[in-house]
DNA sequence: CGCATTAGTTGTACGACTGAACTATTACCC
DNA sequence: GGGTAATAGTTCAGTCGTACAACTAATGCG
């Protein structure tokens, strides 16, 4: 018993367990679960057993476990022209199961649940400002919109896997603690306890949550597997995704690009250092070298330079800090959200010239500079799917 | 038979394959073969039951299959000073099984053949000039090199699971290919056919095998799991290792932190761009600085610092290119390698300031910065270390 | 209407792990 | 010195999950 006690953490520290015949079981119902999510149309249980390389019998087994699980649906048997039986198509199951994603920003709250098939089946968002405040109170109001939310659904018949709480500062995801959040004016505090609500909740780092929303692609192009996402607003965060799933260093908390140098000779930056990247492609930098009050919507610096009444030299210095990040690290793609969304078409120019410039590997491949797909409140839409990923990694828990 | 053909593709694209009966095996086999490899002192069968969570039966069989398969030594029962029938102390064969690390660099050749316990039992280094060398000529010759190691460790009975290459430049490992090496005057090749060897050998950055070989530990301090190498000689190159596993990105060609931007008005690089890190900190630079010519021996500048005839100023920019690398990754242990690990002592004040000041997670972790454990050609080791790696990562090749 | 074709199901076989009982070997204590 | 407790390792029946093959189901085509 005594040495018997050491074993889990050992498992843990190596990143492996002991497999058992359930373990079997249990990935090949994620095989099965992912072929019938990210397959491009829906496959039938042949189809299914194609793709995997699973035999017919057990992929038939372990399919019935998930419609009776209520994760997969099967759709009216279909006779598509050609000779044999028609093949039952299999598809996400609507209504069943949601994830919640929470966020807590500078200028609004928000609750958003989505189901399996990742339509948005509830959501809330009350905008505020939320400079310097109570964490208390705005923890738990967004915990009141969150129940609202759960009841709404629940009463629906669906069930809440879980949520996950977005936050603009640096969080340590698996001590679930807020270190230090600047434009909310929060530090070292765990944030989950204060929703009150009675549900697995963790946290992450905002533009984390916004970078997984960017995996459901949009309605154009598809999402790329792998790429750097960078969401720019009064500060600017970025999150690395390889093989759609987040990279996070140690602690979760890279990716803080607005802190890279451009000049070690420039203005001095709220952080404490000089020439960060924030003091030239910070949105309050960008609207005062626009000739704009550091607080004005960001409408209007697009106005003004649609209008030609003013230039944005941003485009450089984020090039180069990008191109510091693509040396660094090496994902070909980058993904800019945010504040630079909208601003791109201004960026694009300076920024992939100086990705040329600058990347070491520039010539051996192509680097990809596209806008965000997702939506407004991308974190919410991340928190909720990160949520539901979860479901689909281990439906066992639900069979 | 058409549509079973598309499985493997697919298996791969996700990232994992059908389990069957035999991967549970397999499995549990190399978690059994790791916690007798890994674990800090040798382990009894009943000990890595008790550590990995397996059943002592299941252990058994396992263990006893690594134990014919020549990858795990039995040594004489120990009785411990306790109750019971002694345990059976179980630790890696020596002289079984080796891996190959080759390497060609700017002043050297070499081949070092390491066995499972991590001792080297064969080796050829070859000092010269490869400068603007022929990679047919060099390549051969390290081949035969490599055959004279081969010969000597099968002659003695052992068995060669495979080889790296290490190379000093953009390498493509999942193809095999050599896009450019600067300083060996070398680009666009295959180099493993060149090698003339009928063994299983992959190619690898030069840095990236370097990295692997401090996993080992050096013999008063414990290897990080975690850690960024950069290793410092006339160009610069990094790795990144998570989890005692390198972080590749795409193509595997990161790390590249001798030209992230320290200053964008400082001089111009060979990369074509301004204020690169290996204009303040590569190798050239830093004796210029020192008054000496830039192919002086690193000992000369040593000499210098030692006789307070010099001073070194290359930390403010190795520093401030290291905090961009913390604050975008979040890795927090920093290891020196190549010319800094001599240079430490000169260049740690100025980068602990410099990580102190630019890294916005400093307050809220230690970061540490150590000099390289591994000595001389630490690639070789690494190449050799990462083919014993994927041994013990699939032992029932070898069952 | 029968045959070829494809989808899905059923049943047997096999392989891998588990738990419990068993053997082996030692220390400790009276 | 012998009995007892303790620990290591082995043996064996039991259970579970997958594979393979044969089967049923449902459709198109000639």
């Amino acid at each position: 018993m005594t040495t018997a006690g050491t074993a889990p953490e050992t498992a843990a520290r190596s990143g492996s367990a002991a497999a058992r015949q359930h373990s079997l079981r249990e990935h090949n119902l994620e095989l099965v679960a992912r072929a019938v999510f990210e397959g491009p149309e829906p496959l039938s249980r042949a189809g299914v057993a194609a793709s995997t390389g699973l035999a017919r019998a057990t992929v038939s087994t372990l399919v019935d476990q998930l419609v009776a699980a209520g994760l997969v649906r099967e759709l009216p048997a279909v006779t598509g022209g050609r000779a044999g039986r028609p093949a039952v198509p299999l598809v996400p199951a609507r209504r069943t199961v949601v994830g919640l994603g929470l966020e807590v920003n500078v200028d609004y709250l928000g609750v958003r649940a989505l189901d399996l098939t990742g339509e948005v089946v509830a959501e809330r968002v009350l905008p505020g400002s939320f400079h310097d405040s109570d964490p208390a109170a705005v923890l738990g109001r967004l915990g009141e919109l969150a129940r609202e939310v759960s009841h709404e659904v629940t009463a629906a018949g669906m069930t809440v896997a879980g949520g996950r709480l977005a936050l603009p500062g640096l969080v340590d995801p698996r001590a679930g603690l807020l270190q230090v959040a600047p434009n909310l004016g929060w530090s070292s505090l765990e944030p989950v306890p204060l929703l009150g609500l009675d549900l697995d909740v963790r946290v992450a780092n905002e533009a984390k949550l916004a970078a997984l929303a960017e995996l459901a692609g949009g309605s154009d192009v598809a999402a790329p597997d792998s790429f750097v996402f960078v969401s720019g607003d009064v500060g600017i965060g970025a999150a690395i995704v390889v093989d759609r799933r987040l990279f996070l260093g140690e602690r979760g908390w890279n990716g803080e690009i607005g802190h890279v140098v451009v000049d070690p000779a420039g203005p001095r930056c709220s952080c404490g250092a000089f020439g960060c990247l924030e003091q030239y492609a910070g949105k309050e930098a960008m609207m005062r070298a626009a000739g704009l009050p550091p607080d004005a919507p960001l409408t209007d610096l697009v106005a003004r330079l649609r209008a030609g009444d003013a230039e944005l030299t941003a485009g450089r210095a984020l090039g180069s800090a990008l191109a510091d990040f693509v040396n660094l690290i090496d994902i070909g793609t980058i993904v800019l959200g945010g504040a630079y969304t909208d601003l791109l078409p201004w960026l694009r120019v300076d920024v992939e010239a100086a990705l040329g410039e600058r990347v070491l590997a520039a010539p051996f491949v192509e680097l990809q500079v596209r806008a965000a797909q997702a939506g407004p409140h991308a974190a919410l839409t991340g928190g909720a799917r990160e949520v539901l990923a979860q479901v689909l990694a281990d439906p066992s828990a639900w069979v």
